[in-house]
DNA sequence: GTTACTTTTCATTTATTACTGAAAATTCGA
DNA sequence: TCGAATTTTCAGTAATAAATGAAAAGTAAC
């Protein structure tokens, strides 16, 4: 396989991937091609390279952005802005961990805090309810906690001592 | 609030929290349902309080057992099939985490075993998109093993166990 | 082995999500 | 301050994913 084949594949598998994660297939792409490109690229460079329209790529570029993904660079002398993506594949995976804590296990925790207020807690089948719930809510704040720990850690100090202990 | 009304907010949440993992929504209710029903059901029951069509209920559940987060269960003298979901939501939890790594991880490290066999590893360029492939092979590796030690361990030991060491 | 009940399939329809492209807004150099 | 270059927005359209419902297949009681 040549490499600009390999490339390609890289950017549609990634779109793919991303797909089942519940991430727009175009945005995993773009953020592939960044991730592959040594040099900061423009908007009319993704455009093109992905042939997509011009308010496709903007929009998902601030999606990027938001998800503190991708960041503007400024390039000497020039009028337009261009994109890079961090490299640094851990710090991806914790800004990503960080955004998904934010943004779904924070109202999940709120959510299940509110099921538990209901009035008739001795009511039938209010015990099994309020056990799934409980439950649901303790897994929860557990699963908040290894993230807090897998955002603070390194890579390979976290998950070599973890293996360690337990395999 | 009622539990009748926690229960169909229970219901609709995990609906809208499964659309942003990627799973279908009526397949999470499904699952909600399940969770919080105390005995096993039938499709027309599922048909009647999500008001779903059959065949919706019946492609979803077999998705659901194919997850391995429902199960049929044979009711003495009745002629129709009943479902239950496992209320244990460790066991839950472990059990997406053990498909999930089958149906992605795997692949994922397939796909970068084999962008990793470029022609021209020479090239311009080359260097550059190896590093990025390689490291995303590590990453994916660690995540694996991870992925394996949750499985064989259990909850609170495991977890509790990691946040002593890192926190 | 016929019938009534139940489950499964899948072509068609509907709903949801994503994309386009042109117009509006913004930026910046002269 | 003007005007060209660039970015952003968003109504309309297209693509994708999910749901329906009726027909087919399967099951079991008699």
């Amino acid at each position: 396989m040549k490499l600009v084949e390999a490339k390609q594949q890289f950017i549609n598998s990634w779109g793919a991937f991303g797909t089942q994660w519940g991430i727009n297939r175009t945005m995993a792409q773009i953020h592939a091609l960044l991730l592959i490109s040594t040099e900061p690229i423009t908007q009319d460079d993704i455009m093109e390279q992905l042939s997509i329209s011009r308010g496709n790529v903007n929009m998902n570029i601030r999606d990027l952005i938001g998800w503190g993904l991708i960041n503007r660079v400024v390039v000497q002398g020039e009028r337009k802005e261009y994109f890079t993506a961090d490299k640094d594949i851990w710090k991806v995976a914790t800004q990503i961990i960080k955004e998904r804590k934010k943004r779904e296990l924070d109202p999940m925790l709120k959510l299940l805090a509110n099921l538990e207020n209901i009035e008739d807690k001795k009511e039938n089948g209010s015990k099994e309810f309020l056990q799934v719930v409980g439950d649901i809510k303790k897994l929860s704040k557990h699963a908040d906690s290894l993230m807090d720990v897998m955002i603070k850690a390194e890579e390979n100090k976290f998950i070599n001592a973890v293996i360690k202990i337990f395999k």
